[in-house]
DNA sequence: GTCAATGTGTTGTCCTGACATCCGGCGGGC
DNA sequence: GCCCGCCGGATGTCAGGACAACACATTGAC
């Protein structure tokens, strides 16, 4: 067993851990790794990359935190059995879509700054009634209806624009302007659609719906964005990987 | 800013790290750290506790994994802000309900060997038409029905008993048998309930449901429970919470 | 007064080395 | 032939050091 050729760039400003879990996920992508696969040892891998053991265990965790492999002491390093699905990890409905070769599309239905109303200012940690940007935006994915999105966000961190938000997602914009966001606690969960909401998806009232509120923080720890959105369930779910480390 | 106390023990068998991120981790949810609060440099932290950097490092990876703080480059950590919420994790909605206080029961409709079905043999890696154990329970929160849950596993792991389920969940009973869960691939949408689900579930005939399909794999990347969930979206929500690295 | 350069402190990355703990296979004893 | 103990090899944990990259405050020049 000598597993894929790997090859690191020391030049390269990209982390050497990181280039060995790139090339490892892509060969277990590829198949090159097939599932239930031993991986070399640490050791031989660190001997034969000209690595350290603790740069080679850093990217093997990396893998095992995105549900790719698992270790088991004593034994070794293995390929998980079964297909691989990309977990959606923290990016914007625009780029799942783009990803996944749909074309995304975007209406926005509101644009405006309002006073922040009391269940949204406890997630975003600001005062009731205080001014934020809200958001509110019809999503479409091959021109079909898909998905009714709100958000608030704080006046202080970014200004959107009705431009910026036609060809960008969210999250691409709050990036855009420097803010790195973390982590999110999401609430996924179900409910009939109202009359209203039933006509923007084009589905029958009473017809289910995927909800999802979020609440995204950055860097600094600071709650940069809350969402409320809905989606039509008969074309839309969520998917989720949990590793344990 | 010298932070909590926080005493380790070397003479435990609890890794080091763990005691320092476990009581971090309660000094957060206690509130003796607040939201925004800074912690001790890595370095101040070493020096204080008596360990190396990368002990120290360690511990507070696995608190920024769990998302209740953020690292940045050059600045500092700090307390996410914003109430903490526990993430499900890789647990059993019976160990949810018992934590959240409320009383779990279970009534197993169905515990039979069957033919696997094509798609559950497909998620679980098996030949389809090989021989699995299929389970189906309805589950109750406080006497009051939540959810119809059905799972299916390979016979050579572990055999279920009629017993065991009443009083445990099932990852409680996988743990007990030496598997241990390592991992989980989720996906999680939403329908309306048949005539015979909404009966079972004291809903009417196309209420929503939040469904949920789950593949579990153990520390040798095997597959070892492939389950099909629906939960009253009236009474049952799913939370998660994402962190990245 | 404003802006750029510098300095300090922090986390990020990477190294070497060591011992602990666990698993599984091998071989000897029975 | 079966069982038990040993032992090799693997991951898990921990130490200590070094330099890089980055953010922010301070200082200096203009």
């Amino acid at each position: 067993m000598t597993g894929p050729e790997i090859v690191v760039d020391r030049s390269s400003p990209v982390p050497l851990y990181f280039q060995v879990a790139e090339q490892f996920s892509a060969a277990i992508q590829r198949g090159d790794l097939a599932p239930g696969d031993r991986l070399d040892s640490e050791l031989q891998l660190a001997d034969r990359l000209g690595l350290s053991r603790p740069t080679v265990r850093q990217a093997i965790q990396h893998l095992v935190d995105k549900g790719l492999i698992v270790r088991r002491r004593g034994v070794g390093t293995q390929v998980v059995r079964g297909e691989v699905r990309r977990a959606v990890e923290l990016t914007s409905l625009h780029d799942d879509l783009a990803r996944a070769g749909r074309q995304p599309s975007t209406s926005v239905l509101e644009l405006a700054t309002v006073a922040c109303p009391a269940p949204v200012a406890a997630a975003l940690g600001v005062a009731a009634g205080s001014e934020v940007q809200h958001l509110r935006r019809l999503r479409f994915a091959d021109g079909e209806p898909l998905a009714v999105m709100q958000n608030w966000l704080p006046l202080d961190l970014v200004r959107l624009t009705l431009d910026g938000l036609q060809s960008r997602g969210l999250y691409a914009i709050l990036r855009a302007a420097g803010l790195r966001v973390r982590g999110a606690q999401q609430r996924i969960g179900a409910r009939a659609a109202t009359a209203a909401e039933a006509q923007m998806l084009g589905e029958r009232r009473g017809a289910p719906l995927l909800t999802m509120t979020r609440t995204a923080y950055d860097d600094q720890g600071r709650y940069v964005e809350h969402g409320a959105h809905i989606y039509r369930a008969s074309r839309y779910a969520l998917e989720v990987t949990v590793a344990e480390r």
